[in-house]
RNA sequence: GGGCGAUUAGCUCAGUUGGUUAGAGCGCGUCUCUGAUAAGGACGAGGUCCCAGGUUCGAAUCCUGGAUCGCCCA
């Protein structure tokens, strides 16, 4: 305040860039050094916790990025104006397969095979350059944004200390027992060489056409109720896996038939439900019996490649399996026991051995005559023809379902039986729950619903991946099968005396030690851990704790807040709260904010290949940062999701920040031209509206940030800046040219409270419209969070509202009488009574100018203007009544509508009569409504109405046209060319009305018109003439 | 196949514990106002509140079923 009074702001450019402002500002930023003076200032304050969800550098930053990373910036921003210290740590997630296939496809390369044959060293050194590529533009994305957050000290997965934290991590699940190795069927991809974990395939599912068929498997031997001969008919959808069948599964508890096709020798057996659907309507049935009559069946396999001996004993027979259904498919399920997690159950069940004869990378192997070396899924259409040739096809038909990719690479997916490593989840099941009973989520059913079911349907967590650039698993294991988890660099150094400098592969690789079991070396195993594991573990490792620092991170444990996509509910929400429950037994945040997903403006999700994808920087060069950022946090709620465009992001700014701005620009304009000329003004009705609406903005600006709800707050700030230019400007114009310090003060004071309200979701114009109106302190961004104070005045707020509805009726009958806004009437009646008669009279002056009367005249009883109509007040009246409402409304419609007008204006009530009882109703039970009229000057709206007097007197109609008069002085000055505060030395003249309306009103004219002289005359040569309303006016005008 | 969410004016979105005639902004049309505003104001056109049942005196709102879209899971 003090410098607001005593420096002239610099002037205001009305049409000024936004981009290029939000630059200057940036600058600003960078020589006051503000972001780090924002936490210097609250050091040793309560801290508020933000965790910053990693990206990676290796892609470039998109509008996805922007959306997360503003959101990020808003809360953290806000809680720092709270008084909180916020610190705000930037990541990097480093490891991972898409680094990975980034460099393999620089190198030209696509197999694990190749990997090793070019060097794993030389691989994971160009791992390590590739990951921060982009690492330049992110930087450069993030400040332009203005997401405050340190890059400088970011944490980054692939630090040696990150690692030993997460070695830690991994340590303490090991010694509680949770850490195995167990073998499991798992999605694997055959062109990455590894398996990958739930929440990987979650990602890659897509639709596709694959061929589901119905074989024949012939019955060796009879064996009631079976006879030699008869079919079974096997159902699959993955054609490429009979090459391995084992076994043929049935629901023990379904009914089986035996049947006939119409017109066919074969007799088959398929499940009672399906025989319709397999073998036609027509078919007809032998016999039926329960699957259990069938367990034991001996069959003959559809292909001959792997001998019946070796799946065991009971290969190639009929098993109970408790997955099967009469659904679809034929009710008799091909089992491949090393292809699908409920084949391999059964298999393990039934001591089935493990067969595999597909490679690693997914093709045939020798055992496979004629189809070796081929990629299994390529062979589904020549297996099918040969089972056809062998009339061993019963049907074939395309069966469109969802099947899991490689999210990376989108190669189909296997189901292989692999030795894995797992984190026993399951068993902390419980404790997740607990824990996620504590999170507050934003949307919140998110809570329950989406991350909810699936912790309640948790399985195992697959960590290990046969992969090499990643945080190595620290498990040693000797000749002799005894297992070392190594929890630390010093535990690896003290038992092999080898110091490690990079803990990655293939250095690690080298270190062994004798098994302290039986003294046999022990070495590492080849896997490395899931990317996920190493997000989840950051709440220590970005402090490398608990090495150093464990006290810092026990501060900073667990977060207030984070803030991610939807899609993190089976990634990063997922591994953050797994791997804090594992280890400390709670979740590591107690806040989320969870953001949907940015579609274009057809409604189409955003993508490469479509070529719709929006880059922010085009966004951010055409309308800047602050615009961008107000489309996200005030369009919608972000879990909605949004529909994106150029477009929609510049109706932001047309809309919000250009009147803003042409607000605050009006300011300085008029202060400035004010200089000392300020006039001791009184305060008025106005500015006490104008207060008490800003404490209403201010309270409810900050309910809803401490709500997650940027969206209500945003949109708050919106309205109240739309009252203040649109009303209390507008109102308050002549104040401001007339220098009245008092309207100064309060716009000033509305302004920079706006800004500092503004500031954690606009920080740049924010910054730029405090810095000049107020600049006590170098930024906005240092300043405290306002407080509403005591300037609420309810009353006065409804009585404003009251007096805009007064004026939008008035202005509505001057519409429909066709009488314009320049000329003035004698007097507006209105129809109101109580607490709007006594609003309306307390604002009459306001009224009165924006309808131009000379007086509001008040009717108690509308009788002369109108009729009342009577209605049930349903609101109340419904709870009271329940079903007999249509008896009380029935009621209440014969009453008569004039007589309860007077009764209750005069706090009586009226008794109705309902079932024989009479029931009194107050002012709260009924509803006066204005009848409308015939007459075209009255409007009304619920119980209050204006019309006007439209009789014209030639006093009116002078004055009127001096008005008209002004105004086209007005244009003729703006047409010159004239600076709003130019004095000028006017001459007018025209026809009689017009030198009768000037001379009478010259005085209002010449203030008007800002004219230290002003001359009337008969006559006027060379001047520029208009016509007003078929009347001739000549203006002559000059600088004085 | 299952779960979660969405569906309100041409577009973008509000819509309180169920309550009278469902709103705003943009866009469109007519008029109007202007010492800040490519602004503002008034009026108008524009709605089967996705559909069908049900509960209730009363449903955009609650329940059931279905449709479409999105995300997630199998």
């Amino acid at each position: 305040m003090e410098r607001a009074m005593s420096v002239t702001p610099r002037p205001v450019d009305p049409n000024a860039s936004f981009p290029e402002l939000e630059e200057q500002v940036l600058e600003r930023w960078r020589e006051r050094d503000i972001f780090a003076e924002s936490l210097r200032r609250r050091e040793g304050a309560e801290p508020w916790v933000f965790y910053e969800g990693p990206p990676t550098a290796n892609g470039r930053p998109g509008s996805h990025h922007v959306l997360a990373r503003v959101f990020k910036d808003i809360y953290p921003r806000y809680k720092t104006m709270r008084g909180h210290y916020v610190e705000r740590k930037g990541g990097w997630d480093c490891h991972g397969l898409p680094v990975e296939i980034t460099v393999e496809q620089e190198l030209g390369i696509s197999s694990k095979a190749e990997i090793e044959e070019f060097g794993i060293a030389e691989f994971n050194q160009r791992c390590r350059d590739s990951v921060f590529t982009f690492l330049e533009e992110w930087d450069r994305l993030t400040e332009r944004i203005g997401f405050w957050i340190d890059l400088d000290d970011a944490y980054r997965t692939l630090d040696s200390g990150y690692v030993e934290s997460v070695w830690w991590a991994l340590r303490q699940i090991w010694d509680k027992e949770l850490l195995y190795e167990g073998h499991k069927v798992v999605p694997y991809c055959p062109r990455c060489g590894t398996s990958l974990s739930s929440h990987e395939v979650a990602q890659g599912y897509k639709d596709v056409i694959d061929s589901s068929i119905f074989v024949r498997f012939p019955v060796v031997d009879a064996a009631s109720p079976l006879e030699a001969g008869d079919e079974l008919v096997v159902w699959t959808t993955t054609p490429w896996t009979l090459v391995s069948n084992a076994a043929v599964a049935v629901d023990p508890k379904l009914t089986y038939v035996r049947a006939r096709q119409a017109g066919a020798d074969a007799v088959m057996v398929v499940a009672e439900a399906l025989v319709g659907r397999v073998l036609g309507e027509e078919a007809e049935i032998l016999s039926s019996f329960p699957g259990s009559a069938l367990e034991g069946t001996r069959y003959t396999a559809p292909f001959d490649f792997i001998p019946a001996s070796d799946w065991g004993e009971r290969g190639h027979t009929v098993l109970a399996g408790d997955f099967v259904t009469d659904q679809d498919g034929s009710g008799l399920v091909h089992t491949a026991v090393a292809f699908g997690e409920d084949d391999f159950r059964l298999g393990q069940q039934a001591g089935l051995e493990v067969v595999n004869p597909v490679r690693l990378d997914g093709t045939y192997d020798e055992r496979i005559e004629g189809y070796e070396g081929r990629f299994v899924k390529d062979c589904d259409s020549d297996l099918i023809a040969d089972l056809e040739s062998r009339g061993r096809l019963l049907r074939s038909e395309p069966y469109e379902h969802s099947y899991p990719h490689c999210w990376r690479c989108s190669t189909p997916l296997l189901y292989y039986a692999k030795p894995s490593w797992y984190i026993a989840t399951s068993q902390i099941r419980d404790e997740m729950l607990a824990s996620n009973e504590e999170i507050d989520w934003h949307p919140p059913h998110i809570k329950e619903g989406r991350f909810g079911d699936w912790l309640r349907g948790n399985i195992d967590w697959a960590i290990s991946r046969e992969r090499y650039w990643g945080t190595p698993l620290p498990i040693w294991r000797c000749s002799a099968g005894h297992l070392h988890c190594i929890g630390s660099f010093e535990e690896l150094e003290q038992l092999s005396s080898v110091k490690i400098d990079d803990p990655h592969r293939p250095y690690v690789d080298e270190v062994s030690f004798p098994c302290p079991e039986c003294s046999e070396p022990m070495n590492r195993v080849p896997e490395v851990v899931d990317v996920w594991f190493d997000s989840g573990a950051m709440p220590f490792a970005q402090y490398h704790a608990p090495f150093e620092n464990e006290q810092k991170f026990e501060q900073r444990f667990p977060a207030d807040f984070i803030c991610e996509a939807i899609d993190q509910t089976r990634g990063w929400f997922y591994s953050l709260l797994a791997v804090s429950t594992l280890i400390f037994g709670k979740s590591s945040y107690e806040s989320v904010v969870c953001l949907g997903h940015i579609r274009d403006e057809d409604d189409r999700k955003m993508s490469k290949s479509v070529g719709n994808v929006v880059e922010p920087w085009a966004i951010l060069d055409r309308f800047g940062a602050d615009a961008l950022r107000w489309y996200f946090f005030t369009s919608k709620q972000p879990w909605d999701g949004y529909r994106f465009s150029m477009d929609a992001v510049g109706d932001g700014v047309r809309l919000f920040l250009k009147q803003l701005w042409n607000s605050y620009s009006f300011l300085v304009l008029y202060e400035n031209a004010a200089g000392e000329n300020l006039v001791a003004g009184e305060e008025t009705e106005l500015d006490l509206w104008l207060r008490s609406r800003l404490a209403a903005t201010v309270e409810e600006v900050t309910e809803s940030l401490e709500a997650f709800d940027a969206t209500s707050g945003g949109r708050a700030i919106a309205a109240f800046v739309d009252d203040l230019s649109n009303w209390y400007v507008r109102r308050s114009r002549r104040r401001f040219w007339e220098g009245d310090a008092v309207a100064f003060a309060t716009l000033r004071d509305a302004l920079v409270t706006v800004s500092k309200l503004l500031a954690p979701f606009t920080p740049f114009i924010a910054d730029e419209i405090y810095d000049n109106l107020d600049g006590s302190e170098p930024s906005v961004h240092l300043c405290d969070w306002p407080e509403p104070g005591a300037a609420r005045d309810l009353g006065l707020e409804t009585a404003m509202a009251t007096a805009r509805e007064t004026v939008r009726l008035g202005l509505a009958a001057r519409g429909q009488a066709k009488i314009k806004l320049r000329q003035p009437l004698r007097e507006a009646v209105v129809v109101a009574a109580g607490p709007e008669r006594e609003a309306i009279g307390r604002l009459a002056g306001i009224v009165e100018d924006e309808l131009n009367v000379e007086a509001l005249r008040f009717v108690d009883n509308a009788d002369e203007l109108g009729s009342y109509e009577v209605k049930a007040n349903y609101r109340t009246l419904g709870p009271r009544f329940g079903n007999r409402m249509p008896a009380v409304a029935a009621a209440v419609a014969a009453l008569d509508p004039a007589g309860v007008a007077v009764t209750l204006r005069e706090g009586g009530s009226v008794g109705v009569v309902i079932d024989g009882d009479e029931h009194p109703l107050g002012s709260d039970d009924l509803l006066l409504a204005m009848q409308p009229l015939g007459g075209y000057q009255l409007e009304r709206e619920g119980s209050h109405a204006v019309a006007l007097d439209l009789q014209l007197d030639d006093e009116l109609l002078r004055r009127g046209l001096a008005r008209e008069i002004v105004h086209a002085v007005q244009n003729a000055r703006k047409e010159a060319g004239l600076a709003v505060e130019d004095r000028i030395d006017l001459e007018l003249s025209g026809d009689a009305e017009v030198v009768a309306a000037a001379e009478e009103h010259s005085r209002l004219i010449a203030d008007e018109a800002l004219a230290t002289s002003i001359v009337v005359t008969d006559a006027l040569e060379g001047a520029s003439a208009t016509t007003l309303d078929g009347h001739e006016l000549l203006i002559r005008l000059q600088r004085a």
